[in-house]
DNA sequence: CCTACCGATCGGTAGG
DNA sequence: CCTACCGATCGGTAGG
């Protein structure tokens, strides 16, 4: 009768739907995110599932956003505390590589912004294929911004170019996560680490 | 009546089944190789499209055979003539870059291996995980013998881990698949070569 | 290569 | 949140 009480257990109830959602994506990407599989698993009927949503594009884009969510907690508020420049991508880069490394909780089948990202790229535009981009393009300014502070900083070379940075950056965690999800190398993080230590090594440190 | 020109009939509708095939798993992945759609767009019935396959598991690993014959003309026929090591490095680089710059008949929806290896890394193993991870350890095993030859040879540097100079290697064309394909990035294949550059810089170059 | 069909599952709706 | 249902599509088969 309480509508306070009623209103808390639905909010839980799709808090359990978002979480098993996630973990689900990362695993059959958000395609395979189907409305029947996941609530079946979790025990609801599917119109009960749909009912919080409206629509599997708006599941997916829940999913999507508590991804992010995730994401931010794990790489970006660990780095928080850093200084702005250099120092801070570094921190950056160790927290995403602990991450890509141990996060199997919430991403049982590994970053699931990687496996959107390969998903849609070949996908008419569209509110998922956006949500995708628009996501990838804020963590890509984040990391643009540090590396930026840090050449004018002279903490990196000023003849590197700041967007060359952020694409070999990009493509040192796309091989990290590649390497532990298709063959579950064990050396794959400690190989992260040396690249970007070689990419990140100041003026002074050659 | 002639068996030989309904079996060379045959021959080529499988050809124009299986090309069409990877264009499709390229931009809506091997799962989203759906036989009715493949069927419906080359104008031939569902069934008379699984008579040339049996299952749509044979099905994507014929597409996933193309498309190793694919790649392998583009990258690595080109780069044939090379001298093995770092000559022949380069020169694979290059027709890797150029392929996934331009590759755009067979591949519309970019390269069928990041797709299939990324929809594939977090599924059980079976015949098609399988096959993708034969055909990434196939392509990784040529590049280390060319990376080991010119570290033996002397024309990188000897203290550099053969396998970090892979993983650095493909870490960069995952980054440029992904610029072209999410963003349309038209400075990636630039990029590509100014890292590639970098990371392959013989000892007496810096 | 075809038509005609199978059971299962898809996203989603009606009505409670 | 439920049951009961919708049309569409899935992979695949029977029989020619």
């Amino acid at each position: 009768m309480s509508p306070r009480k009623s209103a808390a257990e639905a909010h839980r109830t799709r808090e359990r739907i978002v979480e098993r959602g996630v973990a689900m994506a990362s695993v059959d990407g958000l395609g395979g995110l189907t409305i029947g599989r996941l609530a079946g698993d979790l025990g609801i009927s599917k119109s009960g599932l749909l009912g919080h949503f409206g629509t599997k594009e708006a599941l997916q884009l829940a999913a999507l956003r508590r991804a992010s969510e995730v994401f931010s907690r794990a790489v970006w508020e660990p780095a928080s505390g850093a200084e702005p420049g250099l120092a801070r991508l570094r921190a950056v880069c160790e927290a995403w590589t602990t991450y890509l490394e141990r996060e199997r909780a919430t991403f049982p089948g590994g970053c699931l912004f990687t496996t959107a990202a390969v998903e849609f790229d070949a996908q008419l535009p569209g509110p998922v294929r956006d949500a995708v981009v628009r996501l990838h393009q804020t963590w890509r300014h984040r990391l643009l911004a540090d590396v930026r502070h840090a050449v004018a900083a002279g903490e990196l070379p000023g003849d590197g170019d700041p967007e060359q940075y952020v694409f070999e950056l990009l493509g040192i965690f796309f091989s990290l996560n590649h390497s532990v999800q298709l063959f579950g190398d064990p050396a794959a993080p400690a190989r992260t680490r040396t690249a970007v230590a070689r990419l990140l090594r100041g003026p002074g440190e050659g």
